[in-house]
DNA sequence: ATATGTGAACGGCTTCACAGCC
DNA sequence: GGCTGTGAAGCCGTTCACATAT
């Protein structure tokens, strides 16, 4: 199994085909082309059955897929088998609307924990979820059960957090501030700069 | 000036630039290589000049890019030279967490008003701004002055809720729910989708 | 000497065309 | 006949190498 050699970008479209798949599950659809599949997603039929073919074969020719299996096939090729456990650090506006989402958990991650350097705000819950002080950030990671952060914390800060959590044996950071962060090669960031995704907006409206 | 010939991606690593340069100014840094400014940006030497060469030559060979004189181009490049105005629908969690963040208007937006379709929420104000009915968006926006949106809503309302936007003529929304948004070919949409964003990260930690 | 600007080479993702199987 | 799986072709963005300017 190449495991390394697959495309970033196709990795991220399989959540989307698991999505869509889940709805086709609610809505008891037993089978699917590629065509209508693709469709569902946004993509066109050749790259859906490009991105699974990095995977493996799922799909009876002359037939389609069956939903079920697919979108177990898709969860393994994801390692999305079992609840991931996801920290969070900066619980301000942004922090605090993150810890809210529902979106998460129906995706399968749990925010076990939020940290803050706020003491006006560490004490407090959000959704059920203890706002910790900052400063038991590694204690907290010590036991290594933790591999994700959501990192929402100001621009000045970041960095510096980051580097914390990378200490501590976190392997995958989601970074909503504003500055690219530098990590070992080891780590991975995704970066959501909602700002620069308005500015990039912007240069397309005339 | 060849205009739409320019990667999406290069417009994107633009405004990166930008804020580099800001904080260069703020430091009263006047000159920077490309070589300083690509660091800063996460970038290498030779990206971030063939970006700037997409809209012209700022550089003096031998020595570098004033700080300034790149800043006001690029400004001028992505057509942000004064305050774009910009909606939001949706002030729930997610959306009142984005009324309350900063970043944008230090970038140049300003959210001129909310809508949400939850009497409860109608009628409040965040951070200032007016949460309105829903059944008013297409009257505010008849003016035709705002012509970027921000899609915070439910999955299930958010293709109606673009739909209407098109058609009171928005051209360009950043969309946060977690569904492919169908719009004609002149609509351009950027999809943050949160819970991707930690799927995908999920898939490389091990 | 130093750093930009840019045509050419490179590499990787997407699309095509069709072989293979139901 | 219909649809998947896949090597080959095409395309686009990145990187290189170097000409050019100070």
């Amino acid at each position: 199994m190449p495991d390394l050699e697959i495309p970033r970008k196709a990795v991220y479209r399989l959540s989307l085909y698991q999505r869509c798949l889940q709805r086709l599950q609610e809505n008891e659809v037993e089978t699917v082309s590629s065509q209508a599949l693709a469709k569902a997603a946004g993509v066109k039929p050749t790259q859906l059955r490009k991105d699974l073919a990095y995977f493996g074969q799922f799909g009876k020719r002359g037939l389609g897929y069956d939903v079920g299996v697919l979108a177990g096939s898709i969860s393994e090729a994801l390692g999305r088998t079992r609840l991931q456990p996801v920290i969070l650090i900066g619980a301000g506006n942004l922090g605090s609307a993150l810890l809210r989402y529902q979106g998460f958990r129906k995706e399968g991650f749990e925010i076990v924990a939020a940290f803050d350097a706020d003491p006006m705000l560490v004490g407090r819950a959000v959704q059920g979820v203890p706002v910790r002080a900052e400063e038991d950030l590694a204690d907290f990671l010590a036991g290594g059960a933790v591999k994700m952060a959501i990192l929402a914390v100001p621009a000045e800060a970041a960095q510096r957090v980051a580097n914390e959590l990378v200490g501590s044996g976190v392997q995958a950071i989601l970074n909503f501030s504003p500055i690219v962060l530098e990590v070992p090669g080891e780590v991975v960031v995704n970066h959501v700069d909602l700002a620069l995704e308005l500015e990039n907006l912007s240069y397309f409206v005339r």
